[in-house]
DNA sequence: CGAGTTATTGATCGCGATCAACATGGGTGG
DNA sequence: CCACCCATGTTGATCGCGATCAATAACTCG
């Protein structure tokens, strides 16, 4: 309920080398250092103004907590949008005696849950899965950049667009399909969704979560999910090892999950967006 | 930099207990022949001018299709938003040799999936379960019925957000639980859903589709939901015949589901947009 | 009336859950 | 610093639910 320290620090930092520097790439570069503004430049032509707004919006107040401390649990009213600035974090439904199903997983740069602006208590609980940092967005403030920036609202409309699909792969992919198959294929997403934030290239990525957190969102249990690892591993196909994720052969991988990113839709928005002649417009009257 | 139309006028909408007959309780009945302008009524205050646009909208354009037909296949191009004006839908992702898996069932009120108004390409194929009647709303028309009724836009929005947290259930219900206890938790889904149309009561209500359609989304095969529903007959819970779903015990079905409606949310928006002082907009500049 | 779809019941089988045991390793407190 | 503890990883053995295969009934629609 209290750690959070005020960050005021603005976006001074254009650590790249930069020899000749002129504005247009220059703004361009404005709060890359945020994955999220990374990801959603790819969605939305953002100018200086919105990186900055954005910028100015993830660098307010921060937390950082342990593995395992939810950030909002289930029947909470929401108060912040949480964006994640580094670690996993994992949205869980209730399970009955079971453990609690994970339905979406964040990684860095992903806006937690975009609905909590709107909803009045929460579906779910949205917990550590790492040591994790993350953003608080009041609603006032997101409301108050999407009201000033219809880019922004844009790209993060999107953002939960993209969400919706790629909670209707997670249902594909564990209904149907072998436990190997579900895990290769969420591999598979895990490794594209942190490519784009740029965490993730030939050689793998780093995979910070237990086995059981694994095998939660793939719906197996930790034991069968060490299996099947043990024996993607015997076929060089991949490899984790203390927190570490080696990609030994791709295209094995991808095959063996049936993989097609196109559900998670990178790129869509800004071609659509330059080819529609119309805008999408979301708006509300203020409630007085 | 500034699609944003103001609303001036502020919840005139006291439907509640009103004696005479006014101004305010006809507005209030304005387009109610179509489920979703029911539905949205109950998210947002809609005035005589939002219903009246949304009822035009509505009307434009009709199709008529058959079961098994699909709206729009996956990876086509997506031009208009549908909404479910009678009869059941579902999206279906690919599922390589199985049969495709649904991952969401539109029915009468439903949009089938907001996010065609940016998506470059469907991720899913939409298909008709049962004898369909939809709207086709151009996404021009769309863009313009957000864009000049914000108060539409908010309860739209609202609409696939909830439809994101229903996916969220699907993966929990899926993931864990019993044959049984996935049916009886869809079942009241299904229930409350219709229910919140006026498509449902206590007696029951038309359930329009194959024991195959409705194993597929619950992640069973259609000898197996067979089983269930006899067992579930046997047990005098529920009774699905010739078309008709009668519920015989509510609070067996709904306990044995483990069923809480909450992740729903219906009714949070008005109370939400009642209590809260700020307002939510989203919106895009136009690409020149 | 025949052809195809849907519903229904039976028999078998295999994947992955479950239970169990042990290894490993990081962290804490004495 | 060591001893201990608890979380996590790892492997084995067993079992049961639901998939799969199979056959027939009921029903729809040319």
């Amino acid at each position: 309920m209290r750690p959070i320290s005020l960050m005021k620090r603005i976006s001074v930092m254009l650590t790249t080398s930069l020899t000749g520097i002129d504005m247009s790439l220059t703004s361009a570069t404005i709060g890359n250092q945020f994955h999220l503004i990374r990801k959603l430049g790819q969605y939305a032509p953002l100018g200086v103004d919105e990186r900055s707004a954005l910028a100015n919006c993830l660098s307010s107040r921060l937390q950082v907590i342990d593995r395992g401390v939810p950030l909002i649990e289930l029947g909470e009213a929401p108060i912040d949008v949480f964006v994640v600035l580094d670690g996993w974090a994992a949205s869980q439904r209730p399970g009955g005696d079971k453990r609690d199903q994970t339905v979406s997983l964040h990684l860095p740069g992903d806006v937690c849950d975009f609905g909590v602006l709107m909803k009045r208590h929460m579906d779910c609980t949205i917990i550590a899965l790492s040591r994790l940092k993350v953003a608080s967005i009041s609603r006032t403030m997101a409301t108050k950049l999407t009201h000033d920036y219809p880019l922004c609202a844009q790209a993060l409309f999107w953002e939960s667009i993209c969400a919706n699909a790629v909670r209707g792969q997670w249902i594909a992919r564990n209904a149907k399909g072998a436990a190997r198959e579900r895990v290769a294929n969420f591999l598979c997403e895990i490794a594209t969704r942190l490519f784009v934030v740029g965490l993730a290239d030939d050689s793998g990525f780093d995979l910070p979560i237990t086995q059981a957190d694994f095998g939660n969102a793939c719906g197996l249990t930790s034991e069968h999910t060490n299996r099947v690892f043990r024996d993607l591993r015997m076929d060089n196909i991949v490899s984790w090892k203390d927190g570490r994720l080696d990609l030994l052969n791709w295209d094995a991988l991808r095959a063996l999950g049936s993989f097609d990113a196109s559900y998670l839709h990178f790129r869509d928005l800004r071609q659509s967006a330059l080819e529609s002649p119309q805008s999408l417009v979301i708006g509300a009257a203020v409630q007085a």
